[in-house]
DNA sequence: TAGAGTCTCTAACACTGTTAGAGAGACGGG
DNA sequence: CCCGTCTCTCTAACAGTGTTAGAGACTCTA
């Protein structure tokens, strides 16, 4: 099969898959297209474009869906958000790879959507920026933390984090406790933003 | 001078900021303490120790300040989030250390205050964990994009991203033209998520 | 048939984090 | 005093990284 962008952008999402971020070598990736690390420059500048195209690609499946006839612009942007981080969290490091993405442009194509939706209820400009700008890093950084490598098991003393941060871990167990979701959590958390406190 | 743990960690903050944390090295940062790379092993398990500790030192200067009698916790949650931003700007990819940092203390520390504060102050525990959480990923979300590399000036076509986001470029010159700075765009967007759209 | 692209190769460079293991130097006990 | 142990630093090396130079095939066109 020809070697080109397309190709070698999905077969690193596979990769991203299957290995996770750090394991998105040029030398890994050219392997699994049955040809050598160098070769990939021909269709690239550089590893920093790869990531970027990687990014483009998480962001793809988040379809940028139009405001229907009667729906309240929040709750669009709610949708639009929670879409926003299902496409983050699809990959491993999702969220990381997209910050690490410079100028992307399906994240732009959001942005526009967004905000001319927004202006189109009514909003002024204003307000319509600084709502878009702050639910989209809101949400960005919401899944970058959620993808953070947990700190492993073993050496996580929860008596002695009990001790020193108690109304962290009240809080955290008391969320979880009624069996609510972490998905939940970012529901509620995203409404907070756009609805701001009841 | 002996080489312990805290001189290691200061003279990596100082290449840090010297040279932005892609130059924080093991090899440079022995370079930098008179000694060689494998030293550095005796006092810290990992790189990403260092880093984790790095973050610790950046997060250090953003003093957990208590709420003062009288004061609204809303204005206060505002002022954390705003001291919490400054400290992550105030050094190279800040936002970036802070974010790879597994299980920080100080970040604990510092939702820990915000959640007991909220709480004090009469906001159920549900309500002051959305809170504290929302605003945390928030402002580290917002400094993360605030510290992107910016994409390189000239391959950047500002006319034809004006005609793919006419939105996004209206709302951001509108932003800044009556000579408003980044520091009150975050104060805007803060406000929002603590206040609510007024 | 000659030449100009197009695409892939080998070889190498300058790095990275990390480990194994040797060796100085101080310290305390017999 | 000497000897072993502990503390700290060293050299040497491994396996891997992104990236470049430059040599070759192969195909298409004049």
């Amino acid at each position: 099969m020809a070697l080109d962008r397309k190709r070698i952008v999905d077969e690193a999402v596979a990769l991203l898959d299957a290995e996770g971020l750090e394991s998105v070598t040029l030398r890994k990736l050219a392997t699994r297209l049955g040809v050598q690390a160098p070769t990939l420059y021909w269709h690239l500048p550089n590893k920093a474009a790869l990531i970027t195209a990687i990014a483009e690609e998480v962001l793809t499946p988040s379809p940028a869906i139009p405001l229907t006839a009667g729906e309240r612009w929040q709750d669009w942007l709610i949708a639009l958000a929670t879409r926003l981080r299902t496409a983050l969290l699809a990959h491993p490091d999702g969220a990381r790879v997209v910050s690490m993405a410079q100028l992307s442009h399906n994240m732009a194509a959001i942005s526009e959507l967004a905000m001319k939706t927004l202006v189109e209820q009514g909003l002024s400009l204003h307000r319509a920026r600084l709502t878009v700008l702050t639910v989209e890093r809101f949400t960005i950084g919401y899944a970058l933390e959620e993808q953070a490598p947990r700190p492993p098991a073993e050496d996580f003393d929860l008596t002695a984090y009990t001790e020193a941060y108690p109304t962290v871990i009240a809080g955290i167990t008391e969320y979880f406790a009624p069996g609510r979701t972490p998905d939940d959590l970012f529901h509620e958390c995203v409404t907070l933003v756009v609805e701001g406190p009841g």
